[in-house]
DNA sequence: TTCCCCCTCCCCAGAAATGGCGGGGCGCGC
DNA sequence: GCGCGCCCCGCCATTTCTGGGGAGGGGGAA
C-alpha cells in the first residue's frame, strides 16, 4: 500500500512536541511544513475564524490562493468553512454540500490553484465561541483517501488541538479579561434575562419586587462595565459568569 | 514506578473503538467504569452542561455524590465547573481558583464524599456554545498525579472529543437548533447591539435608517424565536452566531 | 420568468426599560 | 463599632424599545 503506515506514537509525540515548543507564527509555519511531509499529502491549513473574517492562519497554500482567497470573500462561501462551523465531528470535504452555484465555482477556483480534490477538515471550538479549522488536503482518488483519514484522524484531531492552543498562547489580546464576580441574585437576574424574560417577569419568579430586581440588573451592569442590560448579558455570557 | 506505562497505541484504539460501538447513556456508562479501571484512577466523569444545569452526566461517582452535587446546586460552586468553561486547555485542578469560602466547602464536602484530592479536566466545546468536561480524579500525592497528567494527557484529550462525539449522537433532540442562519445585516445588528451600542448608534453606525435596523432586529429575533432583542443576543452568541 | 429573500425606508401608539430620588435590615471582616 | 456588600422596597419622569401597519428595488435559485 502506497499510503505511510499509521503514525507511530513516537512520531505523533515529536511533532506535538515540536508544536508545542516553537516560537510564533513563523514557528507554526515551519511546523505546519513538517506536518505536509510528515502526512506526505499536498496542504496543510490552520485557519482561526472571527466575526470580521481570518483572525490568523497558518497553511502550506501558495501566495496566489491565499490572497484570492481573502480578495474574493471565499470565507463566506467556501462550504468547508460553513460547514464545519455548526459541526463537532471532523469531516471529509466530499460529504458537505457544494451544490449551491458560488460553492462550485470556488472549487473550481481551489483546483485551478493547485489544490486537490480531497481534503479531511477537523473543527475547533473553543470558548467564547472560538472557531478554527484544520485541514488536509490532497489529489489521491476516493480509496487511497477514505484509508488516508482512517489511518490518521486521531491523530488531526490531536493536532488540531493543540495548533489551537498554539494560537491561543500567540494571541494573548484574545485571552478572557479577569472581571468582578456577580452576586448569587445577579447571576440570578442576569440569567433569567437572557432566557428572554421581561423586567417583571423575572420579578415574579424571583418573588421580588421589580424595583429590587432593577437594583440587580444596575449593579451587574456596573460591575461588567457595561452599556444597558443587553450589553451586561452579553458579556456575562462572554466572561462565562452565566451559561446560555 | 506503580503508575500504568503509557497506553499503547492499541489499547487506547481499542477503547475508542468500544466507545465508538457503544450504545446509549448505559453503553457509555460500561466505557466509563472500564476507562476508569484502564488508567487506574477513583474516579472519571463527562458531564455535558447547560444553562439549566447538568444536560447529561455519566460518570463513576457514588449516587450519594451525585445527588448532593445536583442539590447544593454544586454547578454553580464547583471550581472545576467554572474554570474550566473559558478555558481550552486541559487542567491540573491545583491550578483553578479556591480561594471562595463556596469553593472550600464544596472541596470538603467532595473529599468526604470519597473523591480524591487529585484531578484533571478537560473543557469540551462545541458549536452552539455546547460545553461539556471530561474528569479524572485521584488521590495519590502531587509527583505521581503530575506523572499521571504527563503520560495520559494526550489520551484523555482524545477521548474527551469522542466521549462528546457519543453524547451528541445520543441526544439527536439536541441538535434541532434549527440553526436557521442569519443575514449579514443581522450580524452586523447583533453583534452591535451585544457590544452595547443603542439601536439610534448601531443605525448610525450602519448608515441606515433606525426603522431599517428594527426589521434587522426583527428578523434576528424571529430566526432565533427570541422574546426580546437581549434574548436574541444571548442565542446569537450561545449559538456562536456573532463573536464578543 | 417567477418566487423568495435581502436590503432599504416611513408612521403611529403602547409597552418596557432607564435614571434618579428616597427608605430599611442582615451578616461579614477590620 | 463601623464600613461594606448584599438583600429588599417605594415613586417620579424620561428615554428607548416593541408591535402593528405600509412601500419599493435588487439578486440569486428553481
Amino acid at each position: 500500500m502506497s499510503e505511510p503506515l499509521v503514525a507511530s506514537r513516537t512520531a505523533l509525540d515529536a511533532l506535538l512536541e515540536d508544536l508545542e515548543a516553537c516560537d510564533g507564527l513563523d514557528g507554526m509555519r515551519l511546523v505546519m511544513r513538517r506536518l505536509r511531509d510528515h502526512f506526505a499529502v499536498r496542504h496543510m491549513a490552520y485557519l482561526w475564524l472571527d466575526a470580521t473574517g481570518l483572525q490568523s492562519a497558518c497553511d502550506t497554500y501558495s501566495e496566489a490562493w491565499r490572497t484570492r482567497y481573502l480578495d474574493h470573500l471565499y470565507l463566506r462561501v467556501d462550504p468547508v468553512v460553513t460547514g464545519c462551523y455548526q459541526r463537532f465531528r471532523p469531516v471529509d470535504w466530499k460529504r458537505l454540500d457544494w451544490s449551491s452555484r458560488a460553492a462550485r465555482a470556488f472549487q473550481a477556483d481551489a483546483l485551478a490553484h493547485g489544490l486537490g480534490s480531497q481534503g479531511f477538515s477537523v473543527p475547533i471550538h473553543g470558548p467564547h465561541g472560538q472557531f478554527a479549522l484544520f485541514s488536509a488536503n490532497d489529489g489521491r482518488d476516493d480509496d487511497a483517501w477514505a484509508r488516508f483519514s482512517a489511518a490518521h484522524g486521531r491523530d488531526l484531531i490531536l493536532l488540531a488541538h493543540f495548533l489551537h492552543r498554539k494560537a491561543i498562547e500567540i494571541e494573548p489580546e484574545r485571552r478572557p479579561e479577569t472581571g468582578q464576580a456577580l452576586s448569587p441574585r445577579e447571576i440570578d437576574a442576569m440569567t433569567m434575562l437572557a432566557m428572554g424574560h421581561s423586567r417583571a417577569q423575572v420579578a415574579s419568579a424571583l418573588s421580588i419586587s421589580e424595583h429590587t430586581l432593577r437594583v440587580y440588573i444596575e449593579g451587574a451592569r456596573f460591575k461588567l462595565g457595561a452599556m444597558n442590560t443587553t450589553h451586561a448579558v452579553a458579556r456575562a455570557i462572554g466572561r462565562g459568569l452565566i451559561v446560555v
